[in-house]
DNA sequence: GTCATCACG
DNA sequence: GACGTACGTGATGACC
């Protein structure tokens, strides 16, 4: 088809994907010969992941457009042009050549003009593709590039999936597409190295542009500027300005050696694709394009088997048919030999519901082999016909509960079998119910976590996906969604089977996945110290719960309403007419627009994505100097929140059977090694404010014993001293000082008796944003001070403690050279981001900063946690709750001292032997019949 | 489902 | 020299 009206033509920006695809993955290598391929792999993951995505769409034409060679007309016009460009890594050079022949290989059209940029190439195909009437899609987040959008060109950003268009554009510099180079021309570029004006940014240069319609106007008519100084630098920059237009404007005239019609959509040749792909030796994407064209997926040798590494023949595909139906005991007998023979099996619960503690079991699968799995029923109930609420008669074809699990529990037990699961601890709190208990263990999700953290989810549905290119069966295609979504007990028999039983088997695979890699990757230590043994620990601590009181709650609630609804009579009155107090759209309206108040610092009061006004509590607090309202606001809010998060929803979440509230502990829910918690949320109950610590006092022990809660002082502050050797710290720590008066002191010279409250609170400040990976823009937030004062302070805290810069350039530099940063105890926080440009970069630097710290106080408390059953086990006493740096426990009243003891010799000592600190950890301890008063 | 807001360490 | 920025989470209500 001749490229015309109705076509649509995609302009995919091939650098961008390999760079992408190269900062996004571990430096893989080809295992026969060691050739790096990491970004070559995830080159092809993302073209596959493009041709499916566009499966069925109006696309007409594709290309990839690469650079070619080093030096194209800009450097004729400045010879600086894009001088500052790192030097390409060198395991990413011999990939380039590889992404062009993947891209031949999926038979999509692969271009480059020797001394074009790629973007002069797209420019040129826009152009054209413009002209004969067609439409065009950029696939780039390039901005270099958004000079091109409008009249039927878009771009589209792959990794957030958003279209640009040209109100996108507007967004980003403030002036429609047709004057981008005239911004970009004023702002300069130091990723290019283009120069622009000194002094102007993106801001700025709109505003002029805007005021004067285009650059050449602007220029001719510079001396008209009110500003002394932009007037001045425009006038004595003009060639540079003038330069840089001609640097960031894109060619449309590059000469192509092809057309528009030679880049027409065609299907891959599959043996000319799965032969590429079977010599880079990528056995997964393979396999999934495999599928994908419905052909056999090539064989790839399998490389020399490592001395130690068992070996396995390749395994089975999935086929869920393939799975058997357990519904007697001589089968089930047949099953448990397997296992006994294998020594290992994965299992899957299947329950009513998601809450362990309210749900009741259905059905239990097994898997013993890649492909060798079964499902065993316990309670499906029938399928009853015309029955709106279903039958409450059991299935037939099923074991006897009591039976079958009386005949697993044997094996679940046997520690010499291991128990593979994904996300084990939920199973386990399940059967435990049901008078099953566990000895030893792995856990697929806790596997992927240790390896990969940082790097991505560890849902079992992203590992299948990632790891074996499979999709499991949706669990909504079961149960439906919404309100017509049934309980897994209603499942037909033969669909359970399929999806409970693939679980297990694709449980299986993934510990056959992971559990070789732990050793290569380092981080077996992490995996069986820190991540299996607390598993045990917070299935108990969540089974337990902790107990709270529903009247107090219930009071506090109507309290709340009350004073809520007398606060919005106020608020109607000051704002002149009722609205929602709880939509920040319509507020914003009425702050701004109806009663026109302005930001005491000058600022425009807009922002945000959604083009809404900005009515966060920081923007209230200062309008509060103007206005009674926004005060009112800030109150009726804090009591909004407290009622619904705390006081209402708290109450929903006391289980009835053991008026207890029992939280959900996600263990590789947060990078960094911290736990989460939800269902509900225990780790974030108010604390800070005099009115919401008053929820706590819903949190009791029972009658005779008492809450002890225990927190570590100031150890994430401890670990930074630590790590950065920071002698002055050190001793105040040593020294038991209070260490943001110390900061203080030692910053500004303040001897301690004469510290004043504000100079301490700086310095708490500091301190703190120190941990965060400190920015001076911050710090001038937070501190509401101007911006090169927070940079003063900032520089003194370096000038003082020279160690924290070199800690923090130290381990910037080491999360670039490797893609990941590690803690005191070994654990992996993978930071991919790291070597990106833009925005991104400025974020990944600051976690990969934060992540040591954090993570290793994170690894400290869970070394405590372990060790703790061990350690009160003669004592009357439970652990109930973890919030990062706290433990609580509800102990028998007479034992509250005891207890204090053990535990706080516990978590003090938590970190010995494998880390020794040069500064101690301290350890608080309260103690009282309320989580308020205890703490 | 996403965004804005706000609770915690 | 300008850009956009504190780190890590989860729950809620509004709004599309």
């Amino acid at each position: 088809m001749a490229f015309g009206k109705g076509c649509h033509l995609h302009l995919i920006d091939g650098s961008a994907f390999i760079f992408r695809a190269y900062h996004a993955l571990p430096p893989l290598t080809r295992k026969s010969d060691g050739l790096p391929i990491g970004a070559v792999s995830g080159f092809c993951n993302m073209l596959q992941r493009y041709v499916e995505g566009n499966a069925g769409s109006d696309v007409t034409h594709v290309a990839v457009i690469f650079d070619k060679g080093s030096h194209t007309f800009r450097n004729d016009l400045y010879d600086l042009y894009k001088a500052n460009r790192d030097e390409m890594p060198e395991d990413l050079r011999p990939q380039i050549p590889l992404t062009r022949r993947a891209t031949e290989a999926f038979n999509i059209a692969c271009k480059e003009i020797e001394n074009y940029e790629a973007d002069d190439i797209i420019a040129t195909l826009a152009c054209q593709a413009r002209e004969a009437g067609g439409r065009v899609t950029i696939i780039s987040s390039d901005k270099d590039l958004m000079q091109l959008v409008g009249d039927g060109v878009v771009m589209l950003d792959a990794m957030k999936n958003k279209v640009i268009d040209v109100e996108g554009v507007e967004e980003k510099f403030g002036v429609g597409p047709d004057r981008v180079v005239d911004v970009q021309a004023l702002a300069g570029d130091s990723v290019d190295n283009v120069p622009g004006a000194p002094g102007i940014g993106i801001k700025t240069a709109a505003l002029l542009i805007n005021e004067y319609g285009s650059l050449e106007e602007l220029l001719d008519r510079a001396e008209d500027i009110k500003q002394p100084k932009r007037r001045q630098t425009l006038i004595d920059h003009r060639e540079q300005i003038e330069l840089s237009k001609k640097l960031v404007q894109l060619d449309c005239e590059t000469p192509l050696d092809f057309t528009l019609d030679d880049l027409e959509v065609r299907e891959p040749e599959p043996d000319t694709l799965l032969g590429f792909l079977a010599e880079m030796e990528f056995r997964t994407i393979s396999k999934r394009i495999a599928d994908r064209l419905g052909v056999e997926p090539p064989v790839v040798p399998e490389p020399t088997p490592d001395a130690d590494a068992p070996d396995r023949p390749e395994a089975p595909a999935i086929d869920p048919e393939a799975y058997e139906c357990v519904a007697d005991a001589a089968t089930l007998q047949v099953w448990i030999d397997r296992i006994r023979a294998r020594g290992h099996v994965a299992i899957d619960t299947e329950t009513t519901g998601l809450n362990e503690m309210l749900c009741d079991l259905v059905g239990i699968s097994l898997a013993v082999e890649p492909g060798q799995a079964c499902y065993i029923p316990l309670a499906h109930r029938a399928e009853a016909e015309d029955d709106l609420f279903g039958s409450d008669a059991m299935a037939e074809g099923q074991m006897d509960m009591e039976e079958a699990l009386g005949m697993l529990q044997p094996v679940l037990a046997d520690d010499s079998i291991l128990k593979i699961g994904q996300n084990l601890k939920y199973d386990m709190k399940v059967l435990s119910r049901y008078g099953c208990q566990f000895a030893s263990i792995d856990d697929t999700m806790l596997l992927s976590y240790a390896l990969n953290a940082g790097l991505h989810n560890h849902g079992m549905d992203a590992l299948s996906e990632r790891y074996l290119s499979h999709r499991p069966i949706e669990i909504k295609s079961l149960l439906g969604t919404g309100k017509s979504q049934k309980t897994f007990d209603r499942v037909p028999l033969a669909d359970a089977v399929k999806y409970a039983a693939e679980d297990a088997d694709i449980t299986l695979r993934l510990w056959q996945t992971f559990r070789p890699q732990l050793h290569q990757t380092r981080v077996t230590t992490v995996y069986e110290t820190l991540e299996r043994p607390l598993i045990p620990v917070l299935a108990q601590m969540e089974r337990t719960g902790i107990k709270v009181d529903r009247d107090t709650l219930s009071r506090m609630s109507n309290a709340f309403s009350q004073k809520m609804a007398g606060l919005e009579e106020e608020i109607y009155g000051l704002a002149g007419r009722k609205f929602n107090v709880g939509s920040p759209k319509q507020l914003g309206e009425i702050l701004f627009d109806e009663m026109s108040l302005s930001m005491p610092d000058g600022k425009a009061p807009k922002k945000g994505k959604t083009g809404a006004y900005g009515t966060g509590a920081d923007v209230l607090e200062d309008l509060a100097t103007l206005h009674d309202l926004p005060r009112r606001i800030l109150d009726w809010r804090q009591l909004s929140k407290l009622k619904s998060t705390y006081t209402d929803a708290l109450q929903e979440h006391i289980n009835p059977d053991t008026g207890r509230v029992h939280t959900s502990y996600s263990q590789a829910g947060a990078n960094t090694g911290r736990l989460a918690s939800t269902d509900p949320n225990l780790q974030n109950i108010p604390v800070r404010s005099e009115e919401g610590r008053r929820i706590r006092e819903a949190f009791v022990a029972e009658e005779g014993k008492v809450l002890v809660s225990l927190d570590y002082s100031q150890i994430e502050l401890r670990i930074l001293a630590h790590v950065a050797g920071i002698e002055a710290l050190r001793d105040a720590f040593r020294d038991g000082q209070d260490i943001h008066a110390a900061t203080a002191s030692e910053m500004f010279g303040v001897p301690l008796d004469e510290m004043t409250p504000d100079v301490r609170r700086q310095a708490k400040a500091i301190n703190f944003g120190v941990i965060y990976g400190i920015s001076g823009f911050g710090l001038a937030r937070n501190l509401r001070i101007p911006r090169d004062e927070a940079q003063g302070f900032i520089d003194r805290y370096f000038e003082r403690f020279p160690g924290i810069r070199t800690y923090m350039d130290e381990t910037v530099a080491f999360a670039k050279e490797h893609g990941f940063v590690q803690t005191l105890f070994g654990r992996k926080i993978h930071t991919p981001e790291i070597n990106a440009k833009g925005p991104g970069a400025g974020f990944a630097r600051r976690a990969a900063i934060n992540a040591p710290i954090q993570g290793t106080a994170a690894d400290v408390i869970r070394r405590a946690m372990i060790r703790m059953p061990d350690a009160i086990a003669e004592l009357p006493a439970r652990m109930l709750l973890q919030v990062h740096d706290e433990l609580l426990f509800e102990v028998d009243e007479d034992a509250a001292d005891r207890l204090t003891e053990v535990a706080r010799e516990v978590m003090e000592q938590a970190s010995l032997p494998a880390v020794r600190f040069s500064i101690p950890m301290i350890v608080d301890a309260g103690t009282g019949s309320s989580w308020a008063a205890a703490h």
